[in-house]
DNA sequence: TTCACCATAATGTGATCACATAATACGGCA
DNA sequence: TGCCGTATTATGTGATCACATTATGGTGAA
């Protein structure tokens, strides 16, 4: 090996700029990809029917077609998105039943994960979802939906982590990637004052952790994720094939 | 295209010995070879710890090494595998800990599922269980642990089946993969006498769907996981160290 | 004898090429 | 003018090559 280790303590170090740069991320280059295209699911940024062809997004990242192609089959396998043989990678095109399940899902393992939560709500935790809750009501006035999201995202994770289980915490992830290209449509055109409830189950629930009442929390999550899921059925009625064009 | 068209309704189709040909498997070399290293998790065949090098399983498969890559891409993000950056692929390592983490979400996910089965019973679920518990019992009385794992799959799957919900399908698929490799330990070194309990929970089981009692159908259900869980427990002590390595 | 260093080998990752298959657009016949 | 068949294009999939990074074995000095 010709170049010195990086951890060598020769005098040279100290002439050079290194120690005042940080450490640059040591992902692999379909790690990164992956990062954002689930960020944009999540997010809503990417449409149900949509199409992922990998040697477009390929082109868009300034890749080769190969960190594409481990990315979108990870998103596959987690259920993000659907793929048939031969076929361009798709958001998936939900039924209004397959939504329903996935909501049902959602409330079994969310609600769980805030009763868990609630049993182990300390102070640092409940400062972490004030921190939360007030972007996302700031976003909410301002009406800048792209933060809304993802204040929310953040208020909810946070509550998500404080349960403590890996497990549980990649489920949810899961969930949230297969939900988000439906929920932003929801809650983008919802006006303020059927924002107001909201609000009201966030702050519901930052009490019921404070109480570490494990039951209230759990009754204030899954009002907050059935308040998006009707104005969601609200939206888009029996059928949701809008969604893919709106 | 010089070649005729499958379906082309030329009078050669009459001559040739097509029809009585079963239609191939369309799947791609992926797809085998997920559903090969899927399968041998779900029952165990590979130990917790265990390396998973690319191209060893290549050559095993008799491929090049792109078709394993995305399908140990996939198990990794299911949960099934871990993979450090440039580090070979491994079955993980799970703490005792861990493993109370994803016993506890089956009990929440596998436990609602019977709920949903039960509510949806009919004549006919009741029948494949029956089938797949005389192979259960079969496989213990010969001592045949090989089937007797396979049996009890076919048994638990048929029931989560019935639930119709393909997104708790999907993640309990994924909760048996993760822990497959740690229940076959604890059955396979079990006396008869211990195996008796086993049996009883899935007669108790199909009783509760007999008489639609959802209730009655997770007490039974989370029993069962409970009973594999302890004798997990006793056989490998605090310590799961000496899994990788048995 | 022990530890540090270095050279070698091995492995995951990314790039490029080749091919089969599915969609699309063009042209000819009724 | 409408529709079917064909040729072309485009896309996912598999194979091969190249390289950076990690582990490992051996060799030197203290």
């Amino acid at each position: 090996m010709a170049r010195p280790r990086r951890d060598a303590p020769s005098p040279e170090a100290l002439r050079s700029p290194l120690p005042v740069l940080r450490p640059v991320s040591r992902d692999s280059v379909q790690d990164r990809i992956y990062a954002e295209l689930s960020d944009a699911l999540i997010c809503g940024r990417l449409q149900g029917g949509q199409t992922l062809q990998i040697r477009d997004l390929a082109d868009a990242f300034h890749t080769s077609v190969m960190p594409v192609r481990e990315a979108l089959r990870r998103l596959v396998a987690e259920g993000a998105l659907e793929s048939a043989t031969q076929r361009p990678v798709r958001v998936p095109h939900l039924s209004v039943q397959r939504l329903d399940d996935i909501h049902q899902a959602r409330l079994l393992v969310e609600g769980h994960a805030a009763e868990r939560a609630a049993e182990r709500a300390d102070a640092h935790l409940l400062a972490a979802l004030e921190v939360a809750d007030a972007e996302f009501s700031h976003a909410l006035q301002t009406g800048d939906v792209e933060a809304e999201l993802q204040a929310n995202r953040r208020f909810h994770f946070t509550l998500y982590e404080a349960a403590q289980s890996p497990t549980l915490l990649s489920m949810i992830r899961s969930l949230w990637l297969q939900s988000g290209p439906y929920v932003r449509v929801a809650v983008a055109h919802h006006s303020p004052e059927q924002g107001a409830p909201r609000t009201l189950h966030h702050h519901g629930l930052m009490q019921a952790l404070a109480q570490r009442d494990a039951k209230a929390a759990r009754r204030e999550l899954e009002a907050d994720l059935d308040w998006a899921w009707r104005l969601m059925q609200g939206k888009v009625g029996p059928s949701v094939e809008s969604l893919g064009k709106a």
